[in-house]
DNA sequence: CAGAGATCTTCCGTTCACCGGAAGCCCTGG
DNA sequence: CCAGGGCTTCCGGTGAACGGAAGATCTCTG
């Protein structure tokens, strides 16, 4: 039995898909082989998308993503939207550290980076504004796992975690004991687990209903000695960036407050 | 003689058409007026986007764009991949002046906002990231469409500028005087045309091949008194990116070299 | 609490737009 | 000069897309 073949719209959407970080610039041939269509089919609807604007043709007359996909994905609440908010604390932060300021979603399986401030002096990170790492091997992710529904932490937890060193969190076992520990803290630092010269110091960015949409973290170099120094300014931040969202537990400062107002109805 | 009807493709982009900035939460029924897609219609495209993960649904089942189509407008060359590049640069602006940064790229007869950076504390300007803004009425917009293709040039001017306050440019021959005026000069300053109270501070970015791909300028309150003190280091960062990018005219610093070493081949 | 109105979803027979092989065009390199 | 790869145009058969109709939810409103 011959599966039904996949619609217009899915072979449109998979031309998009054919591009990646490391292919930004495709030629029609490269996009159909990526794709598996046709020749003639990537090249009506190529056509069709490099006519609305979606794609762009650069001088060699290779495709790339045109600028208005860009425009439609700045639309993205949980992309530019989320960042916008945030974007002033995390200048704050950088300025403060100058060091690699970041902050991601969480998609899948995945930490996605919304946003990476990082002066010329910041240690180097191969995280790039748009790109995903597994959420067990970061810190934003640990953090972003940690608060996640129960089901994508039972999905992870069952599943091989690729290491990328020896200090990566090897089982799942470890890793169920990482994430208890972060929500009991409130933060989570990554000491070497996506490259043995960074940590990461990471806290949990809440939304309006109070659940944990976004987290920001900075990273340093594992020789600067102390990260836990960062942590009181990490934390300011992603409380502060929570407050503009909204987030009910993040209101003002704690203090000597016992009276409550409120409107009576009627 | 009725019009051919769109194809599946164009109806399934005008669903992204119909997000914009003032809505990113829409309802199906709201994307079937928008388009003027029946509804059922609209309903199978919208089902297959969501699908993909290109529309997401929030908590009151309206639909959003997704964090899918966000990644994918990452791989912009013109969007986040300029960006990228800048940053460093635009962050020293930022922190030098802590008032707005912006970089822009022309597209049509706008600027479109790549990126802002802005202090608490600078003077509110109502652009976003994402955003577009005619090209005549801003400083970057000036800077852009001083070194865009005779023809773009040729239709700006010929059409009607819309007007914003009375220090906007109001005709085509201002404009003329105004853009060889920039080219002259090699930046513009363009005071009070948007808002009356900003004034913006603009310089062009050279790509490797010398052409202009985009500007960047400060934009700081008027009555700051002089914005061509803030020209230097306008200038300055704008050079750096254009450097970055590999642009012949920005290499290096001008400067009492003329001895240079090359590794002979073999 | 009924009933009007709005939005969303499923179902299904008809039709016409999509499909993709074939063929020709344009390069570049040998 | 030809070979090879990439791109574009053409066109007839067919099965996927289309959208009206009807039912399923919700939300107001009198």
């Amino acid at each position: 039995m011959p599966s039904p073949p996949p619609s217009v719209s899915a072979r449109l959407l998979s031309v998009l898909e054919a591009f990646s970080p490391g292919g930004t610039r495709l030629t029609l041939s490269e996009i159909a082989r990526r794709t598996g269509l046709p020749l003639t089919t990537a090249h009506r609807l190529v056509g069709e998308l490099t006519a609305w604007g979606g794609l762009e043709r650069d001088g060699a007359g290779r495709y790339q993503i045109g600028l208005r996909l860009w425009e439609i994905g700045a639309l993205a609440p949980r992309g530019l939207g989320l960042r916008e908010t945030a974007m002033p604390f995390l200048e704050d932060l950088y300025e403060a550290t100058h060091q690699n300021v970041q902050l991601a979603v969480l998609d899948g399986h995945d930490a996605v980076f919304l946003e990476r401030l990082s002066g010329r002096e910041a240690v180097h990170v191969f995280t790039r504004v748009g790109g995903r790492l597994p959420a067990h091997a970061t810190g934003v992710g640990l953090v972003l796992l940690a608060h996640a529904p129960h089901e994508t932490q039972e999905a992870v937890l069952s599943l091989p975690l690729k290491r990328f060193t020896n200090r990566t969190i090897p089982s799942g076992a470890e890793l169920r004991r990482a994430l208890a520990e972060v929500r009991r803290q409130g933060f989570a630092i990554s000491d070497g687990q996506i490259e043995l010269i960074a940590v990461s110091v990471a806290a949990p960015v809440h939304d309006h209903d109070d659940a944990v949409v976004a987290a920001i973290s900075v990273v340093v170099p594992s020789e600067n000695g102390d990260a836990y120094a960062l942590l009181p300014a990490v934390r300011a931040a992603a409380r502060g960036i929570s407050r503009a969202l909204g987030s009910p537990s993040a209101r003002r400062l704690p203090g000597p407050v016992h009276r409550e107002t409120f409107s009576a109805p009627g």
